[in-house]
RNA sequence: GCGGGUAUAGCUUAGUGGUAAAGCUCCAGCCUUCCAAGCUGAUUACGUGAGUUCGAUUCUCACUACCCGCUCCA
């Protein structure tokens, strides 16, 4: 298969997943019936169940389970004094510039300094067909490059606002060529040599104004909505060690929701502007902070694992000097193959004392800690596991799709569309069919099982349609096992199948016969 | 943000300068003893706003959203 037609499979099956979510009730676009808001989605009733199987899931993993991490919710509404010490206001936005001539984008503030001369012109024109341009462009030769691949470049510009594409490029005349040296001017494209658009500044952070009766441009007024989850848990470490008893390591773990004003949201949910992260601020020594950050690794890629996405498609990244943040002395990416592409779902980065540091310095309170064993004073080092929910999520979602080619009782192949969940993430976590709706002593019984089982899980009650139908239905919405009350279960074919079931395996669709009081165990044992 | 594409029912698609068709899904009923059976019936759509026109879902423009490429991140 060429590349060409994987990317068009690719786009092909993420469509199908995209439009099973909306379909079934997992992600609605936000705010749909006004057109759309742009970066935002919803979690429909199955989406909001598998999200938050997920998210109770790692708080479980990560908090209940261990006696080294403690929790915290922080407020998303953050004090500006918080973002100024982290970096965020004035350094978390990109400025931008774009390539006049290829229209590439670039960070203004990744470009190389170049030096050499320019050659700026005015305009240009070709006589013949009576086209001429009014417009500044400007053309950098470094050293030992020709002037003439400049003049050509620019000619290659101009020509884009030629009407009749039979014209060469070659045959335009340049207006008003000038000449002048410049030294480490970052206005061109080191590429191409091309003149660059003005950098503009994208601040990615939502600003909103604290108080109802707050007057316009009342600079005390201003807070924001969170970019991270991070800086709650790092200008509450003082409260939540004076509290807890906590003793180094330990961490902080924080679920919720976080705000970037991304310049463009892609990838159905992959790229949003509001978005949930699930992070921990693992606090330790110095000499800890290279090794828990390779434990943290491990820790995460097993937690993965352990909701249904398989080794094979987890990469990990081990981010190169120059391109971790400064702050940061190791970082790893772990990535997901998704159909568009592999990409991040969490970095587990070691961020030093940076965070603290700063916040104690801005703050002017003391984030140090006291060991009691050594009586030494420190400002703990910490290692952050940030992981993007949604992103999860979506990665899920993508994993758990899948179609296969059945050959039904009359010889006729059929497609069935099954989302393959690992049990425990499953939004619905058993079906209960009685066999026919018509027979009232089957509907009773199916009932009953109902009421048994809806304290413990999330089940779902179906007895509209055959059989058949009701099974494939939960497949498409990823439900692990279905229980079919027939009349064995009422005792008609004799009292040694009275009161068991069948149940009825999502991915093997086997079915076995169970008795109904066994069937708490057998659930639970899976979907814990 | 730049460039390209798309927008008709819950989904997948027809179609037209005189307000729209089908399949599947869904809902109700009948029937039905384990993998989307059958029959009957019902609900539901031209993304938004302007313009041209007697009349626009159709033509034009703008906007919005989504998809693809560049780019970026949890």
């Amino acid at each position: 298969m060429s590349n060409k037609d994987k990317q068009n499979d690719d786009v092909a099956a993420m469509e199908k997943i995209v439009s099973l979510c909306k379909r079934r009730g997992f992600i609605f676009q936000s705010a749909e019936i006004y057109g759309g808001l742009n970066g935002c989605w919803d979690y429909g009733p199955l989406g909001v169940e598998l999200k938050r199987n997920l998210k109770e899931y790692w708080w479980r993993r990560n908090v209940q389970e261990r006696d080294d991490i403690v929790g915290l919710d922080g407020s998303i509404l953050t004090h500006q004094e918080v973002l100024k010490a982290s970096g965020h206001v004035g350094g978390f936005s990109d400025p931008m510039c774009d390539d006049l001539l290829t229209k590439a984008r670039l960070r203004a503030d990744q470009i190389e300094p170049q030096s050499g001369t320019v050659l700026n012109f005015t305009g240009a024109s070709h006589a013949e067909s009576d086209f001429s341009i009014e417009r500044e462009f400007a053309v950098l030769i470094r050293e030992g490059e020709d002037e003439n691949k400049a003049r050509k470049t620019a000619k290659s510009y101009y020509s884009q606002f030629l009407k009749d594409g039979r014209i060469s490029p070659k045959t335009i005349e340049l207006q008003g060529e000038r000449a002048e040296e410049v030294t480490d001017t970052i206005r061109f494209n080191p590429a191409t040599g091309s003149l660059l658009t003005e950098a503009r500044e994208f601040n990615l952070m939502f600003q909103t104004t604290m108080g109802a009766s707050a007057e316009e441009g009342d600079e005390n007024a201003i807070a924001y909505l969170r970019p991270e989850t991070a800086q709650s848990i790092f200008v509450q470490f003082k409260n939540v060690l004076e509290t807890s008893r906590v003793k180094l390591p330990f961490g902080i773990a924080q679920i919720g929701k976080s705000f970037r004003n991304e310049i463009n949201p892609r990838n159905y949910t992959f790229r949003s502007r509001e978005f949930e992260q699930m992070e921990i601020e693992y606090f330790c020594t110095p000499e800890q902070g290279m090794e828990l950050t390779d434990y943290w690794l491990e820790e995460r890629l097993s937690f993965y694992e352990d909701i249904g996405l398989p080794r094979e498609k987890l990469h990990v990244l081990d981010v190169p000097d120059g391109e971790r943040a400064h702050y940061s002395k190791k970082t790893y990416d772990i990535e997901f193959e998704f159909p568009f592409g592999i990409q991040e779902l969490e970095g587990v980065a070691y961020r030093t004392d940076y965070d603290l540091s700063k916040h104690m310095e801005k703050s002017g309170k003391s984030l140090e800690y006291f060991d009691e064993a050594t009586k030494t004073r420190f400002v703990p080092h910490v290692v952050e596991p940030s992981a993007g929910c949604d992103r999860t999520i979506l990665a899920m979602l993508c994993e758990a799709y899948d179609e296969e080619t059945i050959t039904n009782d009359k010889g006729k192949e059929e497609m069935r569309t099954v989302m393959r969940f690992h049990p425990r993430m499953a939004p619905i976590k058993c079906g209960i069919f009685p066999l026919l709706k018509n027979k009232p002593e089957l509907v009773a019984k199916a009932r009953e099982v109902q009421k048994m089982l809806t304290p413990l899980m999330n089940v779902f009650y179906d007895e509209s349609g055959a059989i058949g139908r009701r099974y494939r239905r939960q497949d498409e919405v990823g439900t692990p096992y279905g229980v079919t009350i027939d009349f064995d279960t009422l005792g008609e074919e004799g009292p040694e199948l009275k009161d068991t079931v069948t149940l009825r395996e999502r991915d093997s669709m086997k079915q076995q016969r169970i008795a109904i009081a066994d069937l708490p165990m057998f659930l639970l044992e899976k979907i814990r």
